[in-house]
DNA sequence: ACGTAAGCGAGACGGTACGTCGCGTCTTACC
DNA sequence: GGTAAGACGCGACGTACCGTCTCGCTTACGT
């Protein structure tokens, strides 16, 4: 019953990583069209054309495919990528780790429309919200806090990391009306009003 | 097949109303305790020691249930509610709307946090955003638009709207640690910098 | 999770008796054809026309079908049946007990050949024989054992109602070659002479 | 697919004899103690520490296994046996095939306890019964038809075979409580009576 | 003795049946 | 004659075995 989750290894089956890649693909796919929890194994097997019972051979269900899929993309990676976070951010630029992930959302732009969205998961949101919210504290405690008016810092970080959804599900739901680096700079600059960071942005980029 | 859903029956049986303020209560109770995604209809009914082709009389389902109980707390209500707004906000305080907003949550302070949260319910999540973005966009028209950074005045309802769903998470995840009018205060200056209220509020209320 | 095995409801609703009725028949139709153990679930309600989980409403599984089917037959009647055996049994007729149990069998030939020999199923058997040798005891308890060869009596009365499976099967196998009547005599007949009854029959009814 | 089933090879690989003793001997252990129907090939190997895919490298599936076992232990041998058989029985004695049919049952007295009884496969029973009728028939068809009762010939072998079984069962199930060679005296005497042996048996050898 | 063909371990995979659960509809027995 | 009780159709779930199929390794055998 290993399901060895997360665990990521160095050298597998071409059968199972073929495997796993169609289910993964079938399984956003169905998601954009009917929603996270109208998506069934059966659907995702027929669609992957994979025997359902080898479903159950590579994830536990469909939380688990999420799962392992969302640890996969940026599971522990972002303790490492923290730490460049903060030697990167110098001034008025977006942070490179915020840039990256909107890169990757732009990859499957309407799979997060979807999953952030009205027909998503409550779970994929509040992992998403816990995020961002790591990753502004670790950022917050490397360039000190404004206070701005006197809330308390945990309010002003919890409302930051919900607005970013926000931001980000006004992107995906228009049809990704700028850049991605503009999207950055516009969400950084509010984060750091919300939030006080200390250092403030001199100069926005024009898209 | 008649549900009459959502219309307000003025002079209901008196069983009737009875037997639907007992299933909305265990679904309440019954959210709570095990998260919405995992209320049986079956659940409902039996914590509500009514059958369960009785639940079928009165809703289409649990999402049925859910949704006129939605309709009758903030249904169209807000349609008047939001004239007075637009009277009653002088200048520094929070908008009476968020406040009453507010009060309400604080009756049923576990449902909303779990509704809210991992446990809840995306289309829950999604109407109650929606929700505030519509409060907010009334707001911003009546006070104007101080146009901070450039950004669009889209983006920064859809940021300032989830973010105020991240405060109201905060601060019903920390067992309410501050009143509800200090909330009001402290979400409404932060909503006001993001936004870009004309109008600045000028103190904080104490709590 | 009653399945109420056995119990004799007195008044159940129509649609119960009528899918039961139909589950039963499919069944006995289905072990015929294929041998008991290649029939399945499905088989029996696709057969049936009733729907998969309308079967497990009334039975555990296979088994318990059989087992209810059983009981039903010939379950706790033979309690009632043995005490007027014994004072039916005069002389040389053979006991009315064993005619009806073979007239029972004669309405489903196909079933109990089937049942009893190579496609048949063990613990099916085993009952039979069970119930065999328990008639016989009783049987051999009235009239007394004439201890024919100094062999013990419990293996004496295993060799009979095993004995008498043989001649049941021989019966089936060969498309009934001789009344039901005929054949009770017979095989009272050896039986008397294997176990030793006491009272012998003196002479043999003819078909 | 060429299983070789029941072909002896005269020089098998040495792994190869080892892993067939290893699963046999694993079969029948389990069937003992779970009995036939529960046993699973992945139990069987299992147990007999083999890869899964090896038992299908030499059987088909248990009932496979079963079916070469038993062709091994008394498969076509019987055939040159029964003519021994028709010289060696002089007068009263048991038939030797018989005795040495018991012997053999001897050294595995619980895998033919169970495979007999409610545990067992009724194809198993199924084939022992009709070797058992072989052996009478060709027994009967040397000594001779007494025709004690007139019913038919084949009706007194089909009860005869039968009886055997039980004869052994109850041998098996009371824990063998007397020596082979009086078991064979009984029974045989048990089956002269019944069949209608024209050669009767004068005395009983004492335990 | 030693190279080679085999037997074997490991395990992914397509199948089929299982028994359970929850849904929403519709019938029936009973008051 | 109207309603609660619950039977039913439907379909997804997760599990268990089955039998097939690679793919390397190792091991007994035959020259």
């Amino acid at each position: 019953m290993m399901q060895n989750s997360g665990v990521v290894e160095v050298h597998e089956d071409l059968r199972v990583r073929r495997t796993r890649k169609m289910l993964v693909a079938a399984f956003m796919e169905l998601t954009v069209e009917k929603g996270f929890a109208a998506v069934t194994v059966r659907d995702i097997t027929d669609r992957a054309m994979v025997n359902r019972s080898t479903f159950y051979r590579h994830f536990l269900d469909k939380y688990d495919l999420l799962d392992q899929y969302m640890t996969d993309v940026y599971g522990s990676a972002s303790d490492e990528k923290l730490a460049e976070e903060k030697v990167a951010r110098k001034k008025d630029f977006a942070p490179p780790g915020l840039t990256s992930l909107l890169k990757h959302i732009q990859e499957f732009p309407d799979f997060y429309r979807v999953m952030l969205g009205a027909q998503g998961d409550p779970k994929f949101i509040d992992r998403f919200r816990k995020n961002s919210e790591r990753r502004l504290r670790a950022l917050l405690e490397y360039v000190g806090d404004g206070d701005p008016n006197g809330s308390p810092i945990e309010l002003r970080l919890s409302y930051a990391s919900c607005a970013g959804i926000g931001v980000i599900l006004w992107w995906l739901e228009n049809n990704q009306p700028c850049t991605v680096e503009q999207l950055a700079v516009w969400l950084s600059q509010l984060t750091g009003t919300s939030v006080g960071l200390a250092i403030k942005p001199t100069q926005s980029a024009q898209s």
